[in-house]
DNA sequence: ACTCTTACGCTACGACCCGTAGCGTAACTC
DNA sequence: GAGTTACGCTACGGGTCGTAGCGTAAGAGT
């Protein structure tokens, strides 16, 4: 996105900005992200198709700014146990790729990016590096908590905060996306149990299950 | 895909079949999904592209069809041990997601199925249900060797079989499409660490991983 | 051999979208 | 006011989509 640097002449519109991304999100809701057209957001965001290419050089770029914002709800309340903690997170992360204009944006814009590396950086630093900071606090409390060893040293533990990030965003997108099914309670305990306590644990699991 | 009922006329060409097939990965490694076109695909197979619509009847059900031969590559050759078979499918997986055709063209027909439930259910059951059994008999194996308990009843085995599958592949895939990094030995074992013993056991392995 | 049926390659076409250029106008700074 | 930039609008060349029509090729049935 090419920003204006300098202080003279008219200024950008800031509505005209939110409209767009506005816009490019309930298309895609729509109509999918294959048939997206720059010409169909200009128009229901009430602006010129040019206007969009004064901001963005490509439907990619526009997609990537349009959805970001949606990952920056994710929180990370104390909810006094790590099972708890990853337990909200779940949840939280699974309602927001319910919702159709994440998981159709999310993919398509990782789509793209796996023959487009600007885009892949853009995705990382716009999205996914952003969120890492949920891995790293729940990892902290737990440590001081008890519930996790202490790090032996800075190295692994990034390592290992990379791993279960992958691990935990990685395995609800493949069960929205993918599988098709829902992120609901039942599933996400089951999950918890499974990152908590490993395989062996899980099928032991599923006796007083109910609640 | 229109299938041909009858009996009498010409065939169709199964040459032609196998060299669209290829033209489409060899098309996707080069341009990408969004920059990929059926004339282009049919000027490399040699075809005309009227032929490609004979056959499906739409740029996402080709690619389906292209990419899900891929995943047939997949086996799970008996090792000894769960930590052993798990980290061989995990190998095998992550060296198919470095394939540029089969990671452009997975999270391609993902984007698409967002908003395609047709194509959803093509994908489910042309490349998601195909390699489902890899994680029931690795259970299978596992419960006869002690390793895991045996399960308690068929529903929750087959949902537990869901849940990780729904690990593995989507750990895997985010580890290689959106961080962007290598499914290497190392990460494996981590991985497979993590899946059998849980978060305790990932912060404190690290130490003699050898093996 | 001959007919019937379907697949094939080729060409052409309307429809659509992309991304850009040019214009006159609007908004803001100095 | 003058200068500068954003905006809406229109128009355009280039490209792709998916389809139609044609003559030909390749088998099945008699």
């Amino acid at each position: 996105m090419v920003r204006n640097m300098s202080r003279t002449g008219r200024p950008r519109s800031p509505e005209a900005d939110l409209a767009i991304l506005r816009a490019t999100r309930a298309a895609l809701v729509e109509v999918g992200w294959g048939r997206l057209t720059m010409g169909q957001v200009a128009a229901r965001a009430g602006v010129a198709k040019t206007t969009l290419y004064r901001r963005w050089g490509n439907k990619n770029e526009l997609v990537v700014d349009a959805v970001a914002v949606l990952f920056d709800e994710l929180e990370l309340p104390d909810r006094g146990s790590l099972a708890a903690d990853v337990e909200g997170v779940v949840t939280q992360f699974g309602a927001l790729l319910e919702r159709p204009e994440a998981r159709t944006a999310l993919m398509a814009v990782i789509a793209e990016s796996t023959h487009d590396d600007r885009l892949r950086a853009r995705i990382r630093e716009s999205i996914v590096e952003r969120q890492k900071h949920l891995v790293v606090t729940g990892r902290r409390r737990a440590q001081i908590r008890g519930e996790l060893p202490s790090d032996v040293d800075p190295q692994t533990a990034a390592r290992n905060a990379d791993l279960v990030f992958d691990v935990i965003a990685g395995s609800v997108v493949h069960r929205t996306l993918v599988t098709g099914e829902p992120v609901d309670a039942e599933w996400v305990a089951s999950f918890v149990t499974l990152l908590l306590g490993g395989l062996p644990a899980t099928v032991r699991q599923n006796r007083g299950g109910s609640e």
